[in-house]
DNA sequence: AGCGTCGTTGTTCTCGGTAACATTCACCGA
DNA sequence: TCGGTGAATGTTACCGAGAACAACGACGCT
């Protein structure tokens, strides 16, 4: 803790003041076997002294490694890529990588290629790409890349790497609240169906609601914004025949409550609405939203987990479908004519 | 665009394709003068023919800069930070720099020491610190720091690089906003006084509030939470005798809409309501939120901007202070009695 | 013609680590 | 007693770039 004045320490000064050569510092550092307790102790106390640390640049010079994560996030400003991002942060410095995020089609339309090359000539040590587009995706397969890469995504994926939120579970749990409710003619607002989250809620949907023996109904295509929603609720001219609408995320069910509510339709006495990720603040809207909720911490935990295990050529852990959960809350109520 | 098998191509096989030394190679890529135009042709022949990139790893431990930029979050899940870190990123980017998150209070409880340790044993250029509490801007004082350091914050500060949103701008408007409606008891929910931007906030209403020669009202101290707010609303017994409520953030403001209505008070009609952030769900609450706006682009810019005149030598900027603007929605109206 | 200058390019060293191989020495068994 | 073995440590090369300095040649000027 001296050291004043001077630059940052190396490991060769390490090993001057030790007495010992700097690979026995180098090995010190990385836990090699065959070191004798007192040498040891003697180069910690230098490391000590010096207030030492490692320089990783050089290391990953040296090692070819990093130790970084490059991440790849489609729209930063959802609710999900967000806290997605947040997490694969976490769990990447509890395994002491650290995570180089690039935010997608954000104001410059940077193109997924563009993204991994910025990447890759950066050195990360892997790629994780959140919530894409199927045509993200076929870009990505395109490139030919030699380091790992895993996709956040509904499907699994014989090209990537892949950890999933279980959408089609999620999916099924909201279409079998409504049936439960006494619905029997839901309306899907999906989101675009160029997301690969979109089109897996959007198949799940139908699924269940065919299982069901639902009525077919055309879906509406949003953008998974708020304003979108609402200028389609505040299009509607009469209360139409459907008695809920599942959106695809929380965002456009809220839009969908406001622009209902601007048309004089009030949300669950006229209409069921249900939502999809749980944002903080669902619970507060009015009336509280039924949404499905995700696990993004376990999420952030599978993605670092199959990276390092792709990183260091372990065996790579099956493909992990992150579960959810239904939260019912007041926006979903039985239709009218059931009571 | 060849290269097949092999691995990735360093700089002294370009040199040997294109006929020359490495350091005519080196030459080229960083533009220096005094290259002969037909030397410089046949070294980007040659780098295109093996479709080489520098290893940015080698040139960061050859010029002693990684060009990232650490940046540390505090409470990664409010809208604000998240935003920031956003838009540092994408300016970052487009300035050649990468961006290294860190968040803290997430989970594990991560000093603001440690978290810079960490990112300064990275090797980043320089630190850009997020909405943080006193508590944290007092420990980062404390740590002697060889890299420019900024803090995004309420206040200029003569130890740290700063840039401001202007907090007491957005709030003066909250405050003249709520006086030209005609409320002359106004109720602050501040944030947790620990936080910067919260005291800001507080502050500035307090100040604009004498000012205008409102009744002097002691503040109610949430936490950012929407749950807090509720809490808060639902606690009232009776109408309260102030007629508007200024919350700190978009999130207690929508809290406060939600209790204040499962109490049977309806906004604006019996009590206006204020929030602070804009989030992009603000306009689509019920109902709509009045809130206001800040420019977080522009203070991605400003972040870069200082940082890399820190970090390459120049002249630094002066502080710069991001506008905000004041949206005026349906949650704040004329108080009953004026109407 | 001789010399200084400048444009252009090359050689060598360095950044701060790790890998690979070399060395030393103690201990053990034949 | 000698050689083999393995623990402990050192020496040297290397990762892939840039910095510093050297070298070379053309050119202009005296």
């Amino acid at each position: 803790m001296v050291n004043v004045g001077s630059d940052k320490p190396n490991i060769r000064q390490v090993a001057t003041i030790a007495g010992v050569s700097h690979m026995t510092v180098s090995r010190v550092l990385n836990d090699h076997p065959n070191i004798k307790p007192d040498t040891r102790r003697r180069v910690l106390e230098a490391i000590e002294e010096l207030d030492y640390r490692p320089n990783l640049v050089a290391r990953a010079l040296a090692t070819q490694r990093t130790r970084r994560i490059g991440v790849i996030v489609e729209s930063a400003v959802a609710h999900g890529p967000t806290s997605i991002l947040r997490a694969v942060e976490l769990s990447a410095r509890a395994a002491g990588y650290s995570v180089t995020p690039i935010a997608l089609h954000e104001g410059d339309a940077l193109s997924p290629q563009e993204a991994v090359d910025n990447l890759v000539t950066q050195g990360v040590d892997a790629l994780c790409v959140i919530a894409p587009r199927s045509s993200s995706v076929a870009a990505l397969r395109r490139i030919a890349i030699t380091v790992p890469m895993l996709v956040v995504k509904a499907d699994a994926d014989p090209t990537f790497l892949t950890v999933s939120i279980d959408q089609h579970a999620g999916t099924t749990l909201v279409v079998d609240h409504l049936v439960a409710l006494g619905h029997r003619d839901i309306l899907h607002l999906s989101g675009p169906l160029d997301w690969l989250d979109a089109r897996a809620r959007e198949r799940a949907f139908h699924t269940r609601a065919k299982s069901w023996g639902i009525r077919e109904r055309p879906i509406v295509v949003g953008d998974w914004s708020a304003d979108f929603a609402y200028d389609f609720a505040k299009g509607l001219t009469r209360l139409p025949e459907y008695t809920a609408i599942f959106a695809a995320n929380d965002d456009m069910a809220i839009g969908l409550i406001h622009g209902l509510h601007d048309r004089g339709f009030e949300v669950p006495t006229d209409l069921s609405v249900v939502g999809f990720d749980d944002i903080p603040l669902a619970r507060h809207f009015l009336p509280p939203l039924t949404t499905v909720r995700q696990d993004f911490g376990a999420l952030g935990v599978s993605v670092v987990e199959m990276l390092r295990a792709a990183i260091e050529g372990r065996d790579i852990p099956a493909l992990t479908r992150i579960p959810t959960e239904l939260v019912a809350r007041a926006s979903s109520a039985a239709p009218r004519e059931v009571r």
